[in-house]
DNA sequence: GCCAAATTTGAATCGATAG
DNA sequence: ACTATCGATTCAAATTTGG
């Protein structure tokens, strides 16, 4: 249970709802810069066309899953269980299916920034299509990542494996996309400094979360538990990042996008869901700024150099450098490069040369000698950033 | 280790091995009643055009994954991954490893009966190709099933997630094949009596199990574990089926099947792979008729991560931790890490900072406000580690 | 011989930047 | 587009080496 702190009951102004015409047939035009915190009623490709290009940080989509239902299913106690068999879910075949995937995924890859990712959720039912449509169209894949349902619907026919996950696809928009984000050091810090896996283990959406109207029908048949979206929101975007999501359905994603203060565009062409998510998000209360800041990693920290604590004297022009069993060593020379033997270069060249490897961190490998005992130089590099820090006003 | 007994010294006589010409072009013909227990060298879909149609129960596939690596990868310490980079893993793009793929999955629907079906393994390079042309050859998708590795490689560049899994596709014929074999009760009761879920934890294949030459250089480079699948044939096939191959690499599935009692056509067109499975194949002792059961893995899965505490609400993003006097503090963050001042990290990492110790096992040391007194996270841990076990069905 | 420590390895579409 | 440089990056399990 969350609680309500001093200004948590401010309502969330930003929450627009822009409706398209009657019928929601195809209609251009707008490009415009992007709403933010928006929810729009209409069919999502003519939607997406509507927006500028290069211009969302994320996609979350959970498509129809074209389930080819044909009977109605029942429990063994005769009571009948409540199927996905909305008209949005009915396709004639694969092509009509495949049709409409590739329309809406050249359509999100369009408005997706070069550094962009997006995440598809399916099933066996339509996510083959979905991943080599993405493949055809030049979404380059990262992973795809297995939710592992804790409470899956078990399989009452004993004819088949209880169906206990569902499948994500995370893609960059193409191969040459680096600079796409992943919070490695955040993932691995919550998970007992271990790094994150590929199959993700979380309950599905019940209880107090699940959205249902006064006669207690659920709202949405496939309303995704927000810690899902949670996970893919912190592995992927950042504070600030304007998340689309063209199923916008009972409006997840805005909600933990809120929370997690991403900014979302949901595209939603039933006014009924749109409504129940709009009244959804404006419940939410977004958390302070720090605790949903990025964690600085690793790879944005100051850069030092070595001859940098070679003029400070931390590590001092004529003594020796080891590595931590003292099977190698080498001369520091007061330029900040190392010498060993005839040979003269970086810390990083050295190392490598030394052992015979064709690159090697010397950060790491090289040690020095401080009452007997062999520190890292790593540890002066260390202290030399706190100390930046410190007189950054830190 | 498995025990000799009366009468288990006797070889398997029945072990064919069959060869194409030299070249091993199309060579169509044959077409008698389908071996038995034999490892046919040649193209597999040549092959599997001279065997009778409607002549297998069961097709176990684990074709090329069409792996798309452009450079070296190294290790952390510098070590080189040995990666798959054989010929025949090569396809110059998409359409032709889908022609491929068409190609070879229509030859094996040919020869399976009607009531048989197919387990396709892949990973997110192919799997999503063959899932496609599975529906469109009109194979009806029963399950798919994910492999969840115990001891995957880990990311070394810390851009993904781990890969950790792999995917396995299970089909009918069609989708008016209703006679397929699914040994329901005997996954359950191997099952701690809970109905086998689509999630399978298995270790890869290593160890004594592994195929090495005398140097100790692995024979195959993708060799799958035999527990992998002795619970496909055990869940797909029963005693005395036919179970045909056509990618046999390293001949796991012919080991497992003459384990099973069941018989196997092996396919491969490396007459070194092939050599190598038929002499693996023939130290297989077969199980007793009565042995042929199911000895299903539940390996401990107990390890839970503070995000996942975070992103269950359990713990909430925002609030604030304490060890057990008060005496330090540190605020949690909706990835699961902490922060205490400008620090940002994982629950021991930051336990250890404010008590400045080189570590701090986090679980034992942070607890949150519930109800005015403190209340340790472990007890959260514990909890959840009580609902997973329930939601197993333990 | 036994236990501890060190080493090896696995289907991998795995950098960023300056010049 | 290319090269050179800097320096970032690993988990579980089996096997080998050392004490």
């Amino acid at each position: 249970m969350r609680t309500l702190r001093a200004g948590a009951s401010r309502l969330p102004a930003q929450i627009q709802v822009v409706r398209t015409g009657a019928g929601g047939t195809t209609r251009p035009a707008a490009i415009g810069p992007a709403p933010r915190d928006a929810i729009v009623v209409g069919e999502c490709v003519a939607e997406m066309d509507r927006l500028p290009a290069g211009s969302v940080d994320l996609v979350f989509a959970d498509p129809p899953y074209n389930l080819q239902l044909e009977n109605a299913l029942s429990r063994p106690d005769q009571s009948l269980v409540d199927a996905v068999d909305d008209d949005w879910d009915k396709f004639v075949d694969f092509a009509e299916y495949d049709a409409f995937t590739r329309a809406w995924l050249a359509a999100a890859r369009r408005v997706m920034k070069p550094n962009a990712t997006i995440v598809v959720i399916g099933s066996y039912h339509n996510i083959f299509r979905v991943g080599s449509i993405l493949q055809d169209l030049g979404f380059w894949i990262l992973n795809d990542i297995v939710w592992r349902k804790t409470n899956p619907m078990p399989n009452f026919r004993g004819r088949r494996f209880t169906n206990a996950h569902e499948t994500m696809i995370w893609a960059a928009r193409g191969q040459d996309a680096k600079g796409y984000t992943f919070n490695y050091e955040a993932l691995k810090a919550g998970n007992d400094d271990c790094q994150a896996r590929s199959d993700w283990l979380l309950p599905i959406c019940t209880g107090g979360e699940r959205l249902k109207d006064k006669a207690g029908r659920k709202t949405h048949p496939t309303q995704k538990p927000e810690a899902l979206l949670a996970r893919v929101l912190i592995a992927a975007s950042n504070a600030g990042d304007l998340v689309l999501d063209p199923f916008f359905g009972s409006g997840t994603t805005g909600a933990v996008a809120r929370r997690l203060r991403r900014s979302y565009i949901g595209i939603e062409r039933d006014p009924s869901y749109a409504a129940a998510a709009r009244a959804r998000i404006a419940a939410v209360e977004p958390l302070d700024d720090e605790a949903v800041a990025i964690a600085p990693t690793r790879r944005n920290e100051q850069r030092i150099a070595f001859a940098s604590l070679v003029e400070t004297g931390v590590v001092a022009a004529g003594e020796r450098v080891f590595d931590a069993r003292r099977r190698h060593c080498a001369l520091v020379r007061a330029d900040g490069t190392l010498a060993a033997g005839p040979a003269i270069g970086s810390i990083h060249k050295i190392g490598a040369l030394v052992q015979g490897l064709p690159a090697c961190n010397g950060w790491a490998f090289w040690h020095v000698e401080r009452g007997g005992d062999l520190t890292s130089i790593d540890v002066f590099r260390a202290d030399a950033r706190a100390s930046l820090r410190e007189a950054a006003g830190l």
